[in-house]
DNA sequence: AATAAAAGTAAGTAATCACTCACTCAAATA
DNA sequence: TATTTGAGTGAGTGATTACTTACTTTTATT
């Protein structure tokens, strides 16, 4: 059912010339999806609030559920595969030094590039909840990217020393995600923030590397 | 408009005697409200799954949105007060040796009641994020009474020299909290998981204590 | 047993939903 | 210039929505 179009929508990104109403329909449902959530937002309303008949809505998505992926799925692209690849590899050339400092840029980067599309991030993250072959079709997706390209930097940082080599890459990979989806998810979404300031990301950053325990003063010494 | 309502509702929460059928229908509000979400569920498939008719609901409930607040709220009161108050003493005065020791049983206990309650959780955490007053009113709620709770506790085990010293108490609590979220949020609602292993939550703890950077290893050598 | 109050019901209601259809109009093509 | 094509329209469509109302049944009180 919703398998394919998720796909096809992902595939045929490049090939659409959009009209003028065609991307009036999009910024109005972008903006009433990310407020009032898809499923409590009518196709009148959209209608109305981009100055458009309802009819036009569907002459060019066929269905409301359409419409919704037309908008998630170029977020999607931009989200991800530049976080394995051109982010990365970006990040990785320019401050190969330490791994903190790789860290730190990185997700300033992403968090940069979320916190510009903030109502994207939001309409993503809650249908993401919602569906469920959403989420099968995405997790593949980002579990064979993700660490595909991270492995080979966190292994190499292991080298060095600089990265704790009594736990597997993978775990890290996933300790860091599971804390950058958390931070996200609270400051775009619950919090609402519309900009994360210098001093939070860096307390993030801090808490990444280091943890809670205090390691500089010794311990067995009661 | 719904601001008072959640109040009301936490206030006479205990005084309430209810019925068979009052019980079926908020089993399968919970039900139907986890898989499909509030909005995509309609009063007539909740009395359908619950085998109660449709005007018994708004007999006893008035609204669906009452109804949804009569599901949610025991739940909030069970997971945040107890988690600022008898699970804290619970825990503290259980294990009070290391302050490891104090977050493994604290981290266990809330994902334990949490795994339990999952589809409650799901609903929850989904509503949290659709609605802007509920967060209002909750975030004020669980940013005074966490924090007031675990404050002398961390202070404590900064005092011990367990804790490092060099970032803000409210700091670390935030970061443990969001990390937490995040954990929770893409296990139980990401993933769907049922259980989470001891070897996950372990994991968990140890990236909150150490974070990632190995520090056992002198960094100025080479 | 009589009565009152509460619990429960089934058939409504108006409003709203996603979506369709017959149509116009303007621009491109022949 | 004649014709085709695709964008755009707005008044529909039946289905579904949350909720109401007039009524019956069950339970509690005296």
């Amino acid at each position: 059912m919703t398998n394919n179009i998720f796909e096809k929508l992902l595939a045929q990104l490049n090939t659409k010339p959009k009209t003028a109403k065609q991307e009036q329909i999009v910024e109005a449902a972008i903006q009433l999806f990310a407020a009032k959530g898809y499923a409590n937002t009518s196709t009148a309303e959209i209608a109305r609030v981009a100055g458009v008949s309802e009819g036009t809505i569907f002459k060019h998505y066929g269905t409301k559920e359409r419409l919704l992926f037309s908008v998630i799925a170029p977020f999607i692209r931009e989200l991800f595969p530049q976080l394995a690849r051109e982010a990365v590899e970006e990040t990785f050339t320019e401050d190969t030094q330490s791994l903190e400092q790789f860290l730190r840029t990185l997700i300033k980067n992403r968090i940069q590039f979320i916190t510009e599309n903030r109502e994207l991030f939001q309409v993503f993250v809650k249908e993401l909840m919602y569906r469920e072959e959403f989420r099968k079709k995405l997790f593949p997706f980002a579990m064979e990217y993700v660490p595909e390209t991270f492995k080979h930097i966190v292994d190499r940082f292991k080298e060095s020393g600089e990265l704790r080599d009594d736990i597997p890459s993978e775990t890290i990979i996933l300790n860091v995600l599971t804390f950058l989806s958390g931070f996200l998810i609270t400051r775009i979404i619950l919090r609402g923030s519309d900009t994360i300031s210098e001093k939070e990301m860096e307390e993030a950053v801090q808490f990444i590397m280091e943890g809670i325990r205090n390691s500089h003063k010794p311990e067995a010494n009661e």
